[in-house]
DNA sequence: CATGAATGAGGCTTCATTCAT
DNA sequence: TATGAATGAAGCCTCATTCAT
């Protein structure tokens, strides 16, 4: 019948002979988050459109199928992964404990984990800057992203305040603002260091020179945030 | 397309007998910088793996073929936008005149030219972080871009030791980390806009929180470059 | 770079070691109609669904690529060839010259053409099963379609007068019907004569099978038409 | 689906309970008739190739591996369907009980009857023609199929015998030409209703032209019928 | 200089079917 | 009896690139 498929014929065999605890152990819940993994890793270094469904299946060692049994689709997927990412960031944030040393210490925390989160999650970035040559259409669907936001900016004000009244920040700082120059003077650097590395003739990703601009960066959210001299 | 072509079989013949051996010179040069100026746009709009080959001739109003003829490939194409971009980029900054200034003012010039041309120049931004998901690939190839940055680094280090010896500015402070974190604050804002604004719930591209911005970069920059309060 | 396509290698010159007059020349106009007839032909054997876009490709020796070039989508190829099989139905209907012979003739011309052109043209019926199988929805797009029927019912309801004005036809038929009833009685029998002839035990696309069909119709016709006997 | 499962593992352990060896005897039964309803409605709606297993399986709220266990593939599913709505028609047909009336209002019956029933049964329009679009290669492995129509042929002989006894009807009609006529009529004029309406112009299937159309093809049948008149 | 015709090589997605429990 | 997990084999469509004129 020329509209149906044709029956296919063997490969269980093989499959049932090879070694131990049989490789594909029907188990839902560890091919979905291999699928993810896979994505997370294959979005992070091509990007979205660059990215390959079936690389994606191949790295998580699954058929390419069920990868859109599980997602729906290479754009669903795709938001999958970033709910993840944005997930585990404000995650481990909220173990920062902020809360509990004086203001200066937890504005350094605050910037130290930034600023190591990024070097350390490369894909972090690279899938926010994919999302963003997609202005957000992936993101501005989703619901639990926009909870995961609430509290950053909540104790980030919070921490302005505490500064402000034992006279060690300046007033008037909007939270919004802070972090997002924070992040910025990580994210940038790392997000272009490859054209500003070769534009500049330096190797920007060195350990040497992630050690001098983070401490660049500690000094210049410290130096910012001095309080006026009073008159 | 309709109002690039010429009538049939006239015009040639016309060109032709003009004078001698230039045939047609300035529409060679036309076709060129139309191609060129429809694969920027295109570029920034959608990546260099989102672009489409097809579309940009379209846009430049001519055939596929002679975009192949011109710039040999995609990607050719694509370091020649880049060039061109960076180019137009750092001619601008050129002619800031930062020298006939006093330091603080021209840092300050220096910082809203930065921020207000990434507003203006939108496709900046996207392909830099296009060409930074390539790692630089095509960069890496280009030897004029290298020769661009050397200047405007050695400008900035000057105006800093005029800062520093004026007393305007703290001492210390590396010229390739100021400039970096100069631009970061404003390309990553603008960068991230879309992600940023979908989870903080702000527009952050309407003209108000633009200039909102601007005024915090000023700022950032400002006060991390006063000087340390002497003893 | 990830995402765009490799460079391809040879094959041309193979082909320009083919033999004499280089078989695809390049001709739009054939190609086009190359596609339209291996589209007729693979769509009327398989229907929309069971129809393989690679086998038309294949059957009209073009490239896949060139027929979505020429055509769009797999079913606004489909449309295409549903416009052009009726355009040429209509057409050879419109050749008869119905109206130079007497009622009774005429109109057994119309039944003896509708019945062969159905027996020659097979592929007349499995398409338009096929578009109904469809709820007629590409033909409802169509603007060409409706205007080729208008003439056609014009054309039986002034034969209808003519014949009962002779005394020949009885009075009171509607011509859309007429016309509906004598395509039934061959379209019908073709269209389901492969289930028919299972469950009566016989192969009604012998030529004897065909040729009683054929009497049969035009007896069943004529008779239907045979005036009321006055009383 | 909710509705045809039982809750978790209480049912099976009390099923079991019951009385020996008949374990859940009903269930099994109704699995297969849910999913003969299913694919009947499935095939119907998209044909053979376009129907897809899931769908059936979602319909019949079973799992698709249950599908396969009872029926063993899409194809034997799709026999199996024919079957049945085949047995249908011939079943209802059985029960007119034309024997007992005179020949014209068993003839009438007869008529209105089929024109009834494809109205009413749309689906067994939409398989027949799916099942000649394959040439009818399911239809011609079953053996109970032919059998059902030797009686069908058998009575429209009698009737026929009947009508001609009775100067009522014209002689040497063959009841399998007649029988495919009168069916034509009205199966050709409601499977291509979408494509007919569409170039016509009107809606066929709206209730008044349904009931013109039973009327005409009555009168096409009586009047075909009517005994030539005398010399 | 310029073009329309043509194509090979994928890319995303779907689907009938089987496996392990 | 019944199920959720898994897959090989296409199917439609796109795209960078080349050819012939």
């Amino acid at each position: 019948m020329p509209s149906t498929r044709r029956s296919k014929a063997s490969a269980p065999a093989a499959r049932r002979a090879r070694k131990g605890p049989a490789r594909r152990p029907r188990d839902a819940e560890r091919s979905r988050s291999a699928i993810l993994a896979a994505a997370t890793a294959e979005f992070a270094d091509k990007g979205l459109g660059g990215a390959r469904v079936d690389e994606i299946a191949r790295r998580a060692g699954v058929n390419k199928a069920l990868l859109y049994h599980y997602f729906g689709s290479k754009q669903a997927l795709f938001l999958a992964v970033l709910e993840a990412v944005y997930a585990t960031i404000r995650g481990a944030e909220a173990e920062l404990d902020l809360e509990s040393v004086e203001p200066p210490e937890a504005m350094e925390r605050l910037v130290d984990f930034t600023f190591r989160y990024f070097v350390e999650h490369p894909e972090f970035i690279t899938l926010l800057n994919s999302e963003n040559l997609h202005r957000a259409r992936h993101l501005k669907r989703s619901k639990r992203v926009r909870a995961l936001h609430h509290p950053l900016i909540g104790r980030i004000a919070e921490l302005l305040q505490r500064g402000v009244a034992a006279g060690a920040f300046r007033a008037g700082v909007d939270p919004v603002q802070l972090y997002i120059s924070i992040a910025s003077l990580g994210y940038f650097y790392l997000s272009n260091a490859h054209t500003l590395g070769t534009v500049f003739g330096r190797n920007l990703r060195a350990r040497a020179e992630l050690e001098a601009r983070r401490l660049h960066v500690q000094e210049f959210v410290r130096g910012y945030l001095r309080p006026e001299p009073g008159p």
